[in-house]
RNA sequence: GGCGGUGUAGCUCAGUUGGUUAGAGCGAACGGCUCAUAACCGUUAGGUCAUGGGUUCAAGUCCCGUCACCGCCA
């Protein structure tokens, strides 16, 4: 029995919870599930990250403080992660006092190996990464290469972190066997980034207010991810009185034990350069692993079609419960890699997975056996298939070691592999020919504890993945509910036991039946689909300020027919359109060409903001916005819907 | 521009240290069966393994070039 340390990355209080978040901790649970079951002594943390520039303007903006926005989103956090089932052991909230306290001992420490320095640091700064630019990072309106939108001139006095130091000792990190930082192509990736040579990190902010106080330097707050990635260790009670949990789940040098931190492949840097070269500074013992998984994309050309992506991943858990989802996520994704989102997806992969596999396998089973021994599993006595049941174990040996290696989407096949197996094997055995044949009575018994017995173990091994529906799996079998490693070895199913009425536990969706609901539904609320990464317009309409009419009415929005449109050159995102306004020429660039090809626009009609200012992109002047729903970042052009005049005014 | 990755059946992916007719699941078609959730079983799907060249007795599997997409960096 080993430690077992798990951790999510913080959620950022900026955005509300979207698959993205849901997949990294439905993976962690499984995680920490799975190292339960084999007995490892577990604590899987997740939490917020609560501060930074961003909330602060989000907070001020909407007439709240920063706290009152993170306790909102918070909130949120704890409803899904109750609803999904989720078992970890604590959630971390940087904006707490033990968060703080742990920071400032890390800064201490830091400080006290001499690895800080102060000095005047001075450029573009862009609020929304909260970080400095270069003039050639910057587009060349000055804007941010991420956010587009300005950056401002800053000049700091900041702390700074001698990162640059560290380098020889990350790349030997990196270098072990096997590599902390997984899969391997991101360990190339991060190598590849700190051969190229590491600047000091400004770890210091004072345009901040909302953040740790950095100690002994009045007036500066502690760089947002300084401060973020403590809470691996501020949740364990570091730089507090009880440091029990920080010791075992931390500290221990057992080599059999594991601290991992599982993250999205954009946060890969934080993790396998920064915080390990915090960590060395402060004499702290690094994570064993840093894995970042993949993204689940959304495929935006589905998305209104029939077949598609028409419900959001709350109303599929509310439909289907959440251990559908929870298998979907794990079972479609090669871990590692990204993958895309549908709910066409995943409702074939209940249909054949859940319903026609694991669920009609149960209720074949079942109902022979309860014909055949009066309600009961097969009598005690009965002897077991040599076949199938050296199938069975080694289908539990294969799903064992994807597990440990964190190929759930292997570990999941190789148990459906075994179901593969033992519907063939009831074929071919034919029990239900044979019920009413008293000399062929041990054979049909044979063959039906055999097969109720693969089940139960692909129902044992699916304890972590879907933890309330394989318990009702196995109650339906007959046999005990929870389980551990050894529920995994063949012959655990209780014979001549009561066997209860299979119940239907995985009912089939009629596909057509649910799309054309689901669309409805779709178009009634309007719902939008599945979010996938941080975006600043995923705040609640409830949330901002209030305006009256006529400051409303200051903006003109017009439609306008589009006369020709064009990629613009070099950019991945912009249209250059050319629309006519009641007979007038426009030109306007919109950030659109990620959703839509210029023929699927030409022709056709647009809103457009027609009195802004017009501005500079990519060196063409843009004359007017046209008027798009962000659904996390991918615009729906909002369109009339029958064909006016060009030049209609839209209020 | 530099570095790295990917490109295999309609879809999602396996293909070990190069070796007989390139695989699985899903979907589709046909047949079978009837215990079961219109399930289950069997058969079929004829894919230039992105592309051009090379090494080899033999290459999806090694080498070089090209194209496309993706990631990191500049």
């Amino acid at each position: 029995m080993s430690n077992f340390y798990v951790t999510t990355p913080i959620y950022y209080v900026n955005d509300l919870p979207h698959v993205g978040h849901i997949y990294s901790t439905v993976v962690c649970d499984t995680m920490a599930r799975f190292h339960r079951f084999r007995g490892d002594d577990v604590y899987f943390l997740t939490g917020t990250d609560e501060h930074g520039q961003k909330i602060q303007r989000a907070a001020a903006q909407q007439g709240v403080t920063p706290i009152q926005l993170a306790d909102r989103v918070v909130e949120r956090y704890v409803e899904l992660w109750d609803q999904l089932g989720m078992t970890h052991d604590d959630l971390i909230r940087t904006s707490q006092e033990r968060h703080h306290r742990a920071v400032q001992e890390m800064v201490r420490r830091i400080d006290a190996k001499g690895d800080f320095y102060v000095a005047r640091h001075e450029g573009w700064y862009c609020s929304g990464c909260e970080a400095f630019y270069t003039d050639k990072e910057l587009t060349e309106e000055k804007h941010c290469p991420v956010h587009e939108r300005p950056a401002e001139w800053e000049a700091e006095e900041n702390v700074f972190f001698r990162l640059s130091k560290y380098q020889e000792a990350l790349l030997a990190w990196y270098d072990q066997d096997p590599s902390p930082v997984q899969p391997r192509s991101r360990r190339n990736e991060v190598r590849a980034f700190v051969e190229g040579g590491l600047r000091d990190l400004s770890v210091s902010r004072t345009k901040v207010d909302w953040g740790v106080s950095f100690p002994g330097h009045e007036g500066h707050t502690v760089y947002v991810w300084l401060d973020a990635l403590t809470n691996y260790i501020s949740a364990l009670g570091f730089g507090s009185d009880d440091t029990s949990l920080f010791e075992k789940f931390w500290r221990s040098e057992e080599p059999d034990d594991q601290r991992i931190h599982l993250i999205g492949k954009d946060i890969l840097r934080f993790h396998a350069v920064y915080w390990p070269a915090f960590l060395l500074s402060a004499g702290l013992p690094l994570p064993t692993s840093v894995v970042a998984h993949g993204w689940w994309l959304v495929d935006e050309k589905k998305m209104s079609k029939s077949v598609g992506n028409v419900a959001r991943p709350d109303h599929l858990v509310e439909e289907f419960g959440a251990d559908a989802l929870r298998l979907f996520l794990l079972r479609d994704m090669v871990f590692g890699q990204d993958a895309s989102f549908s709910d066409e997806a995943f409702v074939d992969r209940f249909n054949s997975d859940l319903a026609n596999g694991l669920g009609n396998t149960l209720s074949r089973l079942v109902t022979l056996s309860r014909r055949a021994f009066d309600g009961q599993t097969p009598p005690v006595g009965t002897e077991w298939d040599g076949a199938l049941r050296q199938f069975a174990e080694q289908c539990a040996g294969d799903y064992l070691s994807a597990m440990e290696e964190s190929a759930f989407h292997r570990a999941l096949e190789a148990l459906w592999r075994l179901l593969g197996e033992t519907n063939q094997f009831l074929v071919r055995n034919e029990p239900w020919k044979k019920l009413k044949n008293v000399e062929e009575r041990d054979q049909v018994a044979c063959v039906l504890a055999s097969g109720l017995e693969a089940v139960r173990i692909v129902a044992s091994a699916l304890l972590p993945v879907m933890p309330s529906t394989a318990p009702k799996v196995l109650e339906g079998l007959g046999a005990p509910t929870v389980g551990n490693e050894s529920s995994l070895a063949w012959g655990g199913l209780p014979l001549g036991a009561e066997l209860p009425e299979s119940p239907s536990l995985f009912p089939r969706i009629d596909k057509k039946k649910y799309f054309a609901a689901a669309e409805k539904q779709a178009e009634a609320s309007s719902a939008p689909p599945p979010a996938r990464k941080s975006d600043p317009d995923a705040t609640r309409a409830e949330d901002s300020p209030q305006i009256d009419i006529s400051q409303f009415a200051e903006v003109d929005l017009r439609v306008a027919d589009v006369k020709a449109a064009e990629c613009v050159p070099k950019s991945k995102k912009l249209l250059r359109l050319t629309l006519d306004l009641d007979g007038v020429e426009r030109t306007v660039v919109a950030g659109i060409q990620q959703q839509y090809a210029p023929e699927d626009l030409v022709g056709g009609q647009v809103v457009i903001v027609a009195n802004l200012k017009p501005a500079k992109l990519m060196g063409i002047e843009s004359q007017g916005m046209v008027l798009a729903a962000s659904v996390d970042g991918a615009a729906v052009a909002l369109r009339p819907e029958k064909r006016v005049p060009s030049g209609t005014r839209v209020r």
